[in-house]
DNA sequence: CTACCGATTGACT
DNA sequence: GTCAATCGGTAGA
């Protein structure tokens, strides 16, 4: 079974429909420890000058350049000591992403355990910085081109079968601007979901 | 060089 | 529900 990579044209839209149509992708992460690989169950969009939480919002600097590069790229980020995964959307110079917020795991569980530190399988990647420490993805992954289909890309799930997904809408957790807006997409009724009980209903 | 920040997490009541 | 540790990046002196 191969995995391809979404192709650049999934990425090249409008960040909230990346963001719901992330939702049961793979994320899959190849290193020289081996495979890991989870299901996307919710993420976040970042709407670039229109955004005031979007990193990119006050322009163009070092760190959030990746985002003003060409979609379908890991754009990675430190908060609080912690890495956390984007994808850019759009067209160049955009400057918007997708932020991946929690899997669930699929393959490498042991190898997942091992980076954690812990055996649980609900909190191995519930979490932005979380699923980062699982996936080993650090600021060296940050620019990477998922289109490549090697070290770090996202794969349509084939046991799928397009059977549909119910999908919420909320608000986004732990910004501090824009809090009202309904920007955070996840599975509905999915244990990998981050936040409290009350931020996995709509 | 120091000071400050944060799209988080984990431990706690 | 609350709260503080976390530390690389960045800005500014």
């Amino acid at each position: 079974m191969d995995w391809p990579p979404l192709p650049r044209e999934f990425y090249a839209r409008d960040p909230i429909a990346v963001a719901r149509e992330l939702l049961g992708k793979i994320l899959m992460r190849e290193s020289a420890d081996g495979l890991a690989s989870g299901r996307i169950v919710e993420a976040e969009a970042y709407l670039s000058s229109r955004d005031p939480a979007c990193h990119a919002n006050r322009g163009r600097n070092r760190k959030n350049a990746t985002m003003f590069g060409p979609a379908g790229h890991a754009y990675v980020y430190m908060i609080h000591a912690r890495w956390c995964l984007n994808a850019v959307t759009e067209d160049v110079g955009c400057a918007s992403a997708v932020l991946i917020r929690a899997l669930e795991p699929l393959a490498g569980i042991p190898l997942m355990q091992g980076r954690r530190g812990l055996e649980e399988l609900r909190d191995l990647a519930r979490g932005p910085a979380r699923l980062c420490q699982a996936l080993a993805v650090t600021k060296a992954l940050d620019g990477h081109d998922f289109t490549l289909g090697r070290d770090l890309w996202i794969a349509t799930d084939p046991s799928a079968n397009g059977s549909p997904r119910r999908i919420h809408r909320s608000r986004r957790i732990g910004v501090t601007s824009a809090h009202s807006r309904l920007l955070r997409f996840f599975l509905a009724d999915n244990a990998f979901v981050s936040g409290k009980r009350s931020a996995r209903r709509r």
